[in-house]
DNA sequence: GATGAATGAGGATTCATTCAT
DNA sequence: CATGAATGAATCCTCATTCAT
């Protein structure tokens, strides 16, 4: 359906449609505005893409997939676990801020178009999953990252807390710079908000047996 | 508008398009479809509300109240700082399990609605700052809780990790019990994933000077 | 359907409606506000009007019986012809100036709301051509109204100008005196606007032939 | 909005929009209505126009251009003020019994719809009294016609006469021919009914100071 | 008689999708 | 390939009318 020569132009009608799709949301967004902002006809829409949830699909498809590569990539940047971790959430941050419009729609529209959306999705968290995996075992070995850990819930924590200080950066007109919050974000994971006397630096923390039966997210 | 004879069939429609918009989402879902839902004819629906939008927007305002009111509750209950915290993240985990649909559309519409939702969603925000804020003043004086803590990002982590938490338990079939994730996520809040070999439990925490200057979210 | 106790509250609504209609225009007033404005909940309506329709149609029905015993009175009063014709413009006017919501109505929905208020129609505009006809056979006995005179059309002269005036008048703000155009009007529709010199005053005027098949209007 | 490509298909729609509107008034017509009698889509209408009040206006702004053009050449066509006269009463009934769906939308429209086509009635009217107004003018230079006439009042007289005239042809099946009325109504304009015996013919008519207030109608 | 909550048919408008050019 | 006019199904909302209280 997609001739190459025309990659450029199924591009630009994906770069429409996300600019849209931030601005009115998916389901409020009209082909026409998509066509208009694209510079094309309605009809040429149909040339790209088999129909207006397809243009949605393709957007997640190509944003995990870019997603993932980076945040590979950022992980293996960091010489140690803790670094990687910073990386990673610094890229995460980044991305996000210069993909704006991106981040809007990724954010929004997950929940909502979830039957659209949901292999991309869980692709998505995998690959995230995987990836604090990664630094969790790292750190294990170590020494810097505790033992005993339910790494599906680090992830979580992680990534909500992310994607928390991201909607906030959207809903406060994204004025400030979004990547200064990685260190202290990283401080809050690594060290959390307790001091010592809390009850921490013990030699045995109490040890929590998890299963692993949470499914991906 | 809104006979006081009738508050059951106000509720009976509230609650019949609570589950109609977590079924197909706000946009997606049909006045037909909710007076359906709730056994009344279209027409019954424009009695209580005022169009499709108002649904919503009612919906926020109770769900915001109703959690403020219980949010409050669980904080004071707890005797400690942390026991506080526990207190709140549990409230906040056993309601959404309670009222599963209820927690889809709060948690799934509030960007894509963001213009209706707004000022509800600032207060459910303020007020989860405010709680949050409470709570760290307290551990600060107990000596339990950092003091070099930017509480706007507090509030972020936990109100993400804990919203995270919910969205992966509304798309993984809802089959476990939610409230049993605030134990490790409360651990994970006060003591970080990080070993005391990390870096922490230093005399010196690094001073990190944080403006206020967040707005509430 | 109407019990004579309650003739106050069919006045009542019939009333109110007028108001409502001249207002809104018939097609765009609803069965609430009507109800509103009289002071009564929407189904009494139902109990005095057999439907929405009915109350226009009554209302033609008693502005008919009311303005043709008003215009036979205005006739009998003037001591010749051309007073009768003064008292009867004079009335008419007059008539409408004092219910101008009323006039509003009936001038507004005669033609679109046709097929409802036909019969009403019909015999106001039979009484008015009956009128004129009275007058204007007197003023040929008395010598002071030309002889060859189409009845039907000094009827639809007289009527078109008289209803163009009062139009005028609702459509400017109603500000001035409706009843002050009574005397140009009369001087207009006896004199005419031509002088002595552009033909008139002879002693035969163009005598026409002028068939009464035209319909009563 | 509008392609030029199909001003025909405007056209249709238009035509079959006033027909619709003659036959059960605009109110009660329906926009499916109109696509069925044009034989479009409904959907087809809005590339059109704006929304259902739209083609009314359109229709009332091309009838006010149309009749303008016509009455201004019939004018012109006339030798001398009673012939100017003639002409512009003959062009009148001419126009309106060769569009009579026109004439019964434009005639019955006009006071319900006055928000909708306020506008273009107004220019009209102006229009219309400047016709007049010149027509008079020339009368009184050349002697034919009175000089002490208010020509607002003269205007309404002329305008209410023929709109009436009109109105009874349109609700009597418009069976007999329109412009056959133009002469007879010349002649009550020019002579009005009474006899010289009446009071006319005098030197001195009895002047009256008329202030021209009236707004346009 | 009076009420007004409930009804549901009806209507304006939108918009994804198609197809002739 | 590209277009954009045309389509008509789908949806929100209104409101005349009914009827249980």
């Amino acid at each position: 359906m997609v001739s190459k020569r025309n990659a450029d132009k199924y591009q630009q009608i994906l770069t429409a449609a996300i600019n849209v799709f931030a601005e009115r949301g998916f389901s409020q967004s009209t082909i026409s505005q998509i066509a208009q902002e694209a510079g094309v006809a309605d009809g040429t829409i149909y040339l790209y893409f088999k129909n207006k949830d397809d243009i949605l699909v393709r957007f997640y498809e190509a944003m995990t997939e870019h997603v993932s590569e980076r945040f590979w990539k950022a992980v293996e940047e960091g010489k140690d676990a803790i670094e990687k971790l910073y990386k990673l959430i610094y890229a995460h941050l980044d991305l996000f801020q210069s993909q704006p419009t991106g981040a809007i729609v990724y954010q929004g529209e997950t929940h909502l178009q979830w039957r659209l959306v949901q292999e991309p999705t869980r692709q998505m968290s995998k690959m995230y999953r995987d990836v604090i995996s990664q630094v969790v075992a790292l750190g294990q070995q170590e020494g810097t990252i505790r033992k005993d850990l339910y790494v599906g819930l680090v992830k979580r924590l992680i990534n909500g807390a992310v994607d928390e200080v991201i909607n906030t950066w959207i809903h406060t007109g994204r004025d400030h710079d979004l990547t200064s919050m990685a260190e202290p974000l990283v401080d809050l994971f690594i060290n959390g908000i307790g001091t010592p006397a809390s009850g921490k630096c013990k030699d045995n923390p109490s040890p929590q047996t998890m299963d692993e039966t949470n499914a991906v997210t």
